[in-house]
DNA sequence: TCATCTCGTCAACCTGGTTGTCTAAAGAGT
DNA sequence: ACTCTTTAGACAACCAGGTTGACGAGATGA
């Protein structure tokens, strides 16, 4: 009745997001204990988006492919932390400058070297040739994947569960 | 200001969210197309677990790492769908006992199909060598990971975007 | 028998997203 | 210069999926 529990299609996607999540739930960690709290890759998604040019909202919504509003949500939390300052436009009274601050700058670095050291394990784990190899595999099959970083929820919280 | 944009760390973890999506995006889009309309692969892990023998709402909340209350929500649209049926357990009668109805089943075997068809389509595309290969890696980096389909909430809607 | 555990459910709440509506400001076309 | 249309940002209502806390009903062990 249980039939075939194999199901090497969907274990793929599986194995997909497992590594996601690893790398995810330890980057969050780490990050957490070098003392930036409760950031999470969203936030470093949408720094990132913003240092590179979405200096406003609506423009910040559109590269993350959300909606103003959610992306309004991000910039509140992004500022109420200081990662991001925001001051009117001068040559458009409708919008708010968006700038990554100081801090902001700071909390990417940082993020980035956990990244960073975290592949470094994966390579020591199974080799800089076969990690290359993997990586180039998943580019091509994923394609110009326009970096969708719309990743709503769970990606946010849960590491609660640092088993 | 903008500095190097480059973070390889960070792109892998990228790399593996854009394969999961893009799995799972296909998947639940060609199950749409074959009349499978509003099914998700949560949907899909939860009637696995229930054919598996998770035959109760509390049980299920425990092999999916979910509160017995998210896992009833579950069953609550599992059942509305005609997926899973509720009855009575004639040996406890606080429990009610969970049964993947044939329809449950049908769904999880075309989805079965989809998921295996979507990895053929990448075998055609990095060769049946590497595909493997590249899988043997991810559970080595992932390690056993317990299944863990606690995946709130993108991973349910989204996919409007099927650009 | 009584204390304790577990099941299902209800209710309140959180997060991160959505749409819709609204104002104010910018821009285009006449 | 004066409209018409578009756009930014804010506000509200809502949704999905998850959480905790409480609680009654039934199971269970001392």
């Amino acid at each position: 009745m249980i039939s075939s529990i194999a199901r090497s299609g969907a274990d793929l996607a599986l194995l997909l997001l497992g590594g996601f999540r690893v790398l995810v739930d330890d980057a969050t960690l780490e990050l957490a204990e070098r003392g930036y709290v409760d950031v999470r890759p969203v936030h470093d998604f949408a720094m990132r988006a913003i240092a590179a040019g979405a200096d406003n909202a609506s423009e910040l919504g559109r590269r993350l492919s959300v909606s103003k509003q959610a992306a309004a949500k991000t910039v509140t939390v992004l500022e109420e932390r200081g990662y991001v300052a925001r001051g009117p436009d001068p040559l458009d009274a409708r919008r708010k400058r968006l700038q990554v601050t100081a801090l902001g700058f700071e909390v990417m670095q940082v993020g980035e070297a956990v990244f960073d050291e975290l592949r470094d394990k994966w390579k020591r784990q199974i080799g800089a040739k076969q990690l290359e190899r993997l990586e180039s595999d998943l580019a091509t099959l994923v394609g110009v994947s326009p970096v969708r970083c719309d990743t709503p929820g769970w990606i946010a919280h849960s590491l609660d569960e640092a088993t």
